[in-house]
DNA sequence: GATGAATGAGCATTCATTCAT
DNA sequence: CATGAATGAATGCTCATTCAT
């Protein structure tokens, strides 16, 4: 069932995300709900919480999407390609949704930053670990785990705008391959 | 010499960087700049005007930096060493006006936002051509070059957090070498 | 019996005299008469009805405390302590309402004034009546019986205070007495 | 030199003693004082503060109205009436502002409220100590210095209503003369 | 040119009141 | 009768911008 909260949750990404936080109005939400100004705050403290609740829900969203924990018995070929994978589907199918986790990373509250900043470095130290295990199992050479994390969020941040932006329609299991290739690979010629 | 402009965009860059363009209010930049709040509609129209010259000024300044043109006579992963080296030192040196740049796209203004983009896209498009021209001449396997820009474009983007935000101090030159090796030759073994 | 109309003007006196007019909300009350915030408004038209009604039935109960009238052909003196001890024993005992009565005279509605300052005019014109006939009767010497009945009004506002602040508590009947001295025989020692 | 501060001030007094706290909008002060609403701002920080000052420098204007410390020679009755004259004189010529502090003691702030109250108990403390050294001297009779005290803060109180409410334009010097009278004298005829 | 006092549009939030259940 | 979810009018406060000095 849709309950009231779900709609003005679901409100808040469309107006937060095509008007930014600060643009955006109480009352454009109420109106994008279907609902009274007030009614917003039978249900949310104030336009920070809600904001934050729907940052929050959409990072628990997001990390299902990008989960590989289930299958742990996969090389980090197949690793990657599902995290990558996974991302291309969470972005075009909530793309208000990751416009506003991916883009808008507008200074609104400094607790809100820090928090969202824990949670990616978070993310990113458990990416950063698996390589250094890989590189110890010698699935990969001997690379700086680090830059490497960072090669692979960033390509993933970068993804979404073409897709968002643009519609870019591509297709996510092959196209996830494809990165994972040129991860794995690089582009200079096999020799 | 410092015109009185400069110390107002210096001052703009500061304040803005570190509060983000709606928490800046424009006498925080008069205070920082020294200089009365009314002076600096002397030199600029408006906040958003402001805003953007900084934009400007800054991307300006950050294409000389990972220019690669004038050595025309470069291959492909020179210019990719390049372009990383030059967008490491320009991190490393205008850390508030690369906060600006790269993190805090926040929604202040359609047409700035549309502005901004279409300089990246245009950016992209340069590098886009280089990596298809690369592969014609056969520097590079058939890859797609769109991921392929995608990613390098992801890489620069996301080596500007640990840079600026944890004081990462690495030495651009060898840092630049050592990305420039995991986008050609990929991070499996070499066989 | 106690109707849910008493139980609610209970609520009221209580959450009025603790919160004042404008900070009691309708809420609070209803949760402390232990019913929904609907059910007010179903013996009460207004918020300012509910305060009216709790004005007027406080000021009602003060009448009867401090009404001498059954009791004709008592002295000026007795008459003086009989209001001042019944006036004691009503901020005694109704500690919250006298609250409201005496002190808390906010400026909530202008009529609701005007009706409250009529009534005080209207009982000091009795009280006023009577010094006169007093004065009269030679029971008095010639005073000014306006001045007089300001004295003896101001004394009764006074001594709400520290009754309800601080928790005096007086034997109503004997410090009625002491008062009814002060008042008839000044404060200067008898020659 | 009438500063615009003074100005707002002067409006707020006004607009505050005829509206009360809550109903006194910032915007009508603003239009009191002829002035634009953010104005008030650059001046006072709150609505809450605005009062404040106005309470404090109407209290700090009333003290030296009924000030009698620097005629330290002076006999209680001569000190009596020189209060009583001094109470007459403000109400009378600050209508409005007496109006706030003898009146409208709405529960605006629990801080404001605390120091009024104390403020109050400290002046009625000078006052006890006053009668308390006169019955030492023999000047008074054995009575209650704590009743007589209360007796003589409400009739300052309750003359404030006909003087602002109804107008009353009594001679302050020989109508405090009266009072005092009745205080040193009580009401009986003197046998 | 330079200034900063003055301005008022704009917005988050509260709460008395309504009404469908 | 009783309820409480829904409402929107009302208002304190901020801050970009203006303009008299």
């Amino acid at each position: 069932m849709v309950t009231k909260r779900d709609m003005i949750l679901e409100a808040g990404i469309k107006v937060f995300s095509q008007k930014g936080y600060h643009h955006a109005k109480m009352e454009d939400i109420a109106v994008a709900a279907g609902i009274g100004k007030g009614t917003i705050y039978e249900y949310f403290s104030s336009k920070l919480q809600l904001f934050q609740e729907i940052m929050e829900a959409g990072l628990r969203q997001y990390q299902e999407s990008v989960s590989t924990e289930k299958i742990s018995q996969m090389g980090i070929a197949e690793r990657i390609q599902k995290i990558t994978a996974g991302h291309f589907y969470f972005c075009q199918n909530y793309k208000e949704l990751s416009r506003i986790l991916f883009w808008d990373t507008d200074i609104i509250d400094d607790e809100l930053k820090d928090w969202f900043y824990n949670k990616r470095k978070e993310k990113e130290g458990v990416l950063e670990d698996l390589i250094r295990e890989s590189i110890r199992s010698g699935e990969l050479r001997e690379v700086d785990a680090k830059l490497v994390t960072l090669m692979i969020g960033g390509i993933l941040g970068q993804i979404w705008m073409p897709i968002v932006l643009e519609g870019w329609e591509a297709e996510a299991e092959s196209t996830a391959w494809q990165i994972t290739d040129l991860i794995m690979n690089g582009i200079v010629p096999s020799t």
